[in-house]
DNA sequence: CTGTTAGCGCATTCAC
DNA sequence: GTGAATGCGCTAACAG
């Protein structure tokens, strides 16, 4: 039973009066070192540390406007896809000495602006990922505060996209040249940016290759819509699946196996997003994202404007490409 | 190209012009309105709706200080065994109108307590989950803000704790069951908490049902730690193996099949954590933990501390069992 | 180079 | 019930 009552922090005040110099050296000290006498410097960092004291944030944010924060925002941090995005992101802002606040918005948009809200009066700026957000509540609130998008497309909104164009084109090639004629896509949730563009990639392609596409439905993106989709697959003759996410195709995979169909034997298939496939057995063929580095971009979009204090129609597309793992084979002679 | 010169949100003195009060009653009006005419209250309150005030939390925090907000800092928020955990917190914190930082430690020790310092003006509290920080840094760290720990045992601290014991001897009794007589324990990180108290569970249980067990040591809890414990196991002669967490299991499982050992048909494997086992084929057989009740716990214990301003050396056990799924069969006989 | 003076936006004593 | 004053801890002109 410990008593709380004395947590007040060394203020700068006393380390001034420690070190016998006026509170602003003391902030000078921490803040623009350059504009002080070596020695001073050295001295007043010396007696601070031994008084244990640290720069107080919130005092700091109120007289400059800058918290040295930022607000990331995402779908659902369980999804395999974000935990990579989360942690970039975190360590690029950590680099720029900004933390971050994780919101969590359970791929609601009610959700998703009260966060938002929440979070505005002390964070400089937001990086959005997946938002749900409808494009005017986006630019509303890209009005209101620096803001930056991942894997959503908002024009005169910073935005890094994942195009993963190229890998689905790349994996429906690969499946062509495997021999199979028909294949499935697995969909994620309608409101997905990623998906519509995954979905179009897929149907583009497979036309060019004369490749014959079943699109099935799903709502989220789950293993157990990966799951549930096995029947229709088979029952629609394909010999192939390309799923929205890796997730899904782990489902696939199981929802095959369960109807005794053999990957890779009988049924190959492709996940997106590669976040599983080198933690599976059999590893599983997927389309590599760029999640690391979507984080990494974002938080250097959004520390570009809160130096320029400008925002541009900024539009960065990261590439993908197919890794071929153990899913994906010959089609089965027969 | 659009300017961010205004970002000014309006402020208290502002609405308090506009409804021709003092700043101190709009102050109240969202404060205290119970101090206030029902009247004013209304007034104020429209009035900075109709302006788009929102009380600033930084200068609320500054004030008053309490800030609203928590640090949540975890090893890796790639491991899957942390995002229930990392949601849970989040959704528990924000029934409390908290808004959570969150931090990832990478498993460095250093890197912890920087981010622990980081925090700490602009937090009310912390919470550790499985800190890879000295007991005494733990203990200073308590003593100036509120802490609290997961999966983590300090004597005085708050903890919440999953006391694997249970279901790693529900394991055991299910592999001595099954008949195997030689098992492995595939370790984790050696200044893990949870992993001291894993292995000695599977030591007191396996000894208690005669059974040999081999600990098969590891640096990290990845996959391919999990991979290259298989050469180690096989050579022992075990039919089975309990791994440190999920993860490690999956890569067991891997390293296995990459030697031509099927399991279940050869070989039984049993993971910890089972965040991993309903969305791999074959469904992993693994030790459940309470990772989104730790998550809540957690912060009601943080919430409580902060409402007493009294610490109490709690120690909360939450029980964990074994969730039996398809890797895990009879011994293969001869 | 360093000290002095003024706020940042709000909550909170006191008075009235 | 409401207003006037004070301070939270710090940074940013402005002097010297």
């Amino acid at each position: 039973m410990v008593d709380l009552t004395n947590l007040g922090a060394p203020t700068i005040s006393q380390v001034a009066k420690a070190a016998g110099v006026s509170r602003a050296t003391v902030s000078r000290a921490f803040t623009r070192p350059d504009m002080l006498s070596a020695e001073t410097v050295r001295r007043v960092t010396a007696i601070a540390k031994k008084i244990g004291y640290v720069p107080n944030h919130t005092a700091r944010a109120l007289s400059t406007g800058r918290h040295g924060n930022v607000a990331l925002v995402v779908p659902d941090v369980a999804n395999p896809f974000f935990p990579p995005l989360i942690r970039a992101t975190q360590v690029e802002a950590e680099k720029h000495d900004f933390c971050v606040f994780l919101g969590n918005s359970d791929e609601n948009p009610e959700h998703e602006e009260k966060l938002v809200s929440r979070f505005s009066t002390q964070v400089e700026g937001f990086i959005l990922a997946s938002s749900r957000l409808s494009d005017a509540r986006i630019r509303f609130q890209a009005a209101r505060r620096p803001l930056v998008l991942v894997n959503r497309d908002v024009k005169g909104i910073p935005r890094v996209l994942m195009d993963s164009g190229a890998g689905i084109a790349e994996a429906v090639d690969h499946l062509a040249r495997l021999g199979h004629k028909r294949i499935a896509y697995i969909s994620g949730p309608s409101n997905s940016w990623s998906n519509a563009q995954r979905r179009a990639a897929i149907q583009r392609r497979a036309k060019s290759r004369a490749l014959q596409v079943l699109l099935v439905p799903a709502q989220m993106a789950s293993f157990q819509s990966g799951y549930a989709a096995a029947p229709a697959i088979l029952d629609y003759g394909a010999t192939a699946a390309v799923a929205f996410d890796d997730l899904m195709a782990q489902g696939a995979l199981a929802g095959l196996a369960a109807r005794g169909v053999a990957v890779p034997g009988d049924f190959s298939v492709v996940g997106c997003d590669d976040v599983l496939g080198a933690i599976t057995y059999p590893p599983l063929s997927s389309v590599s994202n760029a999640c690391s580095e979507a984080g990494r971009v974002a938080v250097s979009l959004l520390m570009d404007i809160l130096k320029t204090r400008v925002v541009r129609d900024v539009r960065i597309i990261l590439s993908t490409s197919l890794v071929i793992r153990n899913t994906t084979t010959k089609v089965a002679s027969g």
